[in-house]
DNA sequence: AACACATGTTACGGGTCGGTAACATTGTCA
DNA sequence: TGACAATGTTACCGACCCGTAACATGTGTT
């Protein structure tokens, strides 16, 4: 019993957390160091005594939150072993409630359009980050039977990082309430013609 | 000759321009009203005079935004009068290009997104108007032929904004750079079936 | 008890940034 | 020329924030 309970996470764990929470809610610029310690329950001294400065902070949360986002696929292939199209389904409703819960690990995203031109280190792991869940994703929607994975997969991206977007700025009764519905629809649409249209414009022209 | 060539605009002008630039590359919190006084050719005394606070030259940057964003709808018209379909289409070009360059307009979404939660004065601004944004595009779909024209323009929504996040951080080669595609599927499947998806849904329940 | 170690507390330095004050400069009009 | 308004220049204050130093407080181990 060296360790009774484990009722409370270490410090290290507790501050990557509220970090990750307080840069979602309020921006890597909009929220200072002590803060986050203080809602860690913690102080600046123990924060600085386990990330050097305030961006090794932040690529903690970040490889974290890539962690995260990296389990999402084995949930999937556990609720729906081998069904390639209900795991596409599952992702949708699960993109949708990432979308309309702030909870969500979409935050590689804020961080990386708060980074931009500023040649940060974090720039690297997000980038890793999205191009493995691009993959991913467009495995799975090949595995679906969708003949145009790469081209749904970029039409999905868009979707669901322009509800995240817009969730935040107009409010959960704006275009972010239909992702789900608009989602489906163009899933279905690319089901519907394995040919798609740009096979129709090609034969246009 | 009073005034013999307007060849520089006023102080005033080329403050607001110069903020709109920076606000979009470096953010709201980003960059100081010195350098925007210094990129605008003038001083940080001459913008306190024009505008009494920092957020005053925001809701002015955001002001004239929504004004640019308010004569697209004309030229629009302009160039294809009386063609709602062709409007649409050109609507999805220009928002490509306001995408994938770096000028666009579309600067209301990065004040929003950096205001969240902070009961700025410019959020009125912001909303009001998107929601007439919306609104022209909801008529134009309309007038397009476009039995479910709401939930159309909730999709290009969110395909914009989605695009224009994705460029910022994913570059061009990103899944941006097929929103122009994306959207004129998502277009076409609308125009195909005007008894949508949402309407076979129901009927199977 | 004694020690090592992780954590908490307080205070401080250095820097940036928003905003103001006082003064100098320019340009226009009578 | 003289007056007046708009603009430019310099300096400064106060607030905030990142990061560090020095010291105090536990906590577990031997």
């Amino acid at each position: 019993m060296t360790i009774p309970a484990k009722s409370v996470p270490p410090p290290r764990e507790r501050i990557i957390d509220a970090a990750r929470d307080l840069f979602r809610k309020h921006g890597i610029r909009g929220i200072g160091v002590d803060a986050i310690a203080d809602a860690a329950g913690s102080n600046k001294m123990t924060l600085y005594r386990h990330f050097g400065s305030k961006d090794d902070l932040l690529i903690a949360c970040i490889e974290k939150a890539s962690l995260e986002a990296e389990s999402l696929w084995e949930e999937l292939e556990k609720a729906h072993p081998g069904d390639a199209a209900a795991q596409l389904q599952d992702w949708v409703r699960r993109a949708g409630e990432f979308v309309t819960v702030d909870h969500g690990n979409c935050e590689l995203l804020d961080a990386a359009a708060q980074l931009v031109e500023s040649n940060h280190p974090a720039h690297y792991l997000i980038k890793e980050s999205r191009r493995t869940h691009r993959l991913r994703l467009t495995q799975l929607c090949r595995n679906a039977g969708i003949a145009e994975a790469e081209l749904l997969v970029d039409a999905l991206t868009l979707l669901i990082e322009g509800a995240r977007v817009n969730w935040r700025c107009a409010g959960a009764d704006g275009p972010s309430s239909r992702f789900v519905e608009v989602a489906e629809m163009v899933i279905k649409a690319f089901m519907d013609r394995p040919v798609s249209c740009v096979a129709h414009r090609l034969e246009m022209q």
